[in-house]
DNA sequence: TGTATTTGACAACAAGCGTCGTCAGAAGTA
DNA sequence: TACTTCTGACGACGCTTGTTGTCAAATACA
């Protein structure tokens, strides 16, 4: 007997090999995935259309997601992990400064810039809303993430303050959804208004929250 | 000739006139839409499976709606006017104590009360994110409605304040994020935490607000 | 150069859904 | 009672979509 599957597969193609030709595609696909998901939506999307936008067949999609909804899952960490890290990047750039007015500009700027392309946007704020349990599931954790990245920070810049994580969470989760909202408007606005006043506005909600803890953590000591 | 059309239509059934029974199919349809989107999601529903829940035939469904996304429209406008009509009265009730915090409890005990049943948390939270641009736009008019409320309740309050009317509709869509978020969040959890410390974190976040609002236009009219 | 692999275009198939028509029975009306 | 209208159950048609298979052309390798 000689060997089965004998067929020499993986070999290279177009000067590239079998990895580099399956990661081209996968990148294709994601592409294709923001600029069909962002500007159609996910609801119209189909497997189709996606192809003909990533120019790829559709067994190769199969082959690389099997899903519309895991291209979009794809999409959407990709774009949010791009995200997150240049937001934790910026302040920690300028964490030393203990300005906290400083510092909240410099994130809620970090965090529109990277919303200034609206296909990026609409995937990240608007289209993972209602899909299916598991992108519910997916969303969510990210926008737990950003809350508690919040609750660590006040942590690190106010240790006195005695509040109970079940608060911390609520307050950080209000702080994402007033982000979002924000950045929602903003998108549907066609970006008509500065970006210069929604962070001087959104950073107005965090540093009055900030203060009133401050306040209240206060009166609450002295007495 | 004799006149066409001659049908004595529109009689008397089952005890209930024309417009009775209509109706009645009307506010049947309203409640397995309810059911339906707010358990299994919109983009799950189908037309059969609407019509089996409100025990109607698909006929009517399409002579009173004509689509899932009209319904979806309808059950959205039904349960928000409930909730928005209740958050005003309770505020007006309270308005004259001029107490803030107390106003700001009120406003927000009732929000959330109003989405006690996840059904109506779902639909009104959630679900109306990425249908079709028609949805979009009745979920953000309804969002800048309360947003608007907003503003012209702190206008009424502290009518010495200089804001522009830009900056208020951020501050107000910001504010109705965070409400959002945390009804979400609430909704996600199967209504974990106590209602109480909901609406003791989201007051927070309006107090701070108004709070920090207030300090920086006593600097700005000491300047 | 001949052969095997990779690729892309496209057809085919089944399944799900919206939508409309039919038809028998229930309920009202003359 | 005889006739008309209303209602509900059900099937049929057409369309779209996901998914798989086919086949010829392009590319690499012995």
């Amino acid at each position: 007997m000689r060997k089965q599957n004998e067929t020499k597969s993986g070999r290279t193609y177009g000067g590239l090999t079998q990895e580099q030709r399956k990661a081209a595609r996968y990148k294709q696909f994601l592409e294709a995935g923001l600029e069909v998901f962002g500007t159609s939506g996910f609801r119209s999307a189909t497997v189709r259309q996606l192809c003909r936008q990533a120019k790829l067949t559709d067994r190769y999609f199969y082959e690389a997601f099997g899903s519309l909804e895991l291209l979009l899952i794809a999409v959407y960490k990709c774009q949010m992990d791009i995200i997150q890290e240049r937001v934790i990047t910026a302040i920690t750039e300028v964490l030393p400064s203990q300005d906290i007015q400083h510092i909240a500009d410099v994130g809620l700027t970090t965090f529109f810039t990277g919303l200034e392309d609206p296909r990026i946007a609409q995937v990240c704020m608007v289209e993972l809303e209602g899909v299916s349990l598991d992108v519910s599931d997916l969303y969510h954790s990210y926008i737990n993430n950003f809350a508690d990245t919040f609750s660590s920070m006040a942590g690190l810049f106010y240790p006195s303050w005695k509040i109970a994580d079940d608060e911390w969470k609520i307050l950080g989760i209000s702080l994402v959804g007033a982000m979002r909202q924000a950045a929602t408007y903003w998108l549907l606005s066609n970006y008509a208004m500065d970006k210069k006043a929604l962070v001087k506005a959104t950073a107005k909600i965090f540093l009055g929250l900030i203060e009133h803890i401050d306040k209240e953590q206060a009166t609450m000591l002295s007495t």
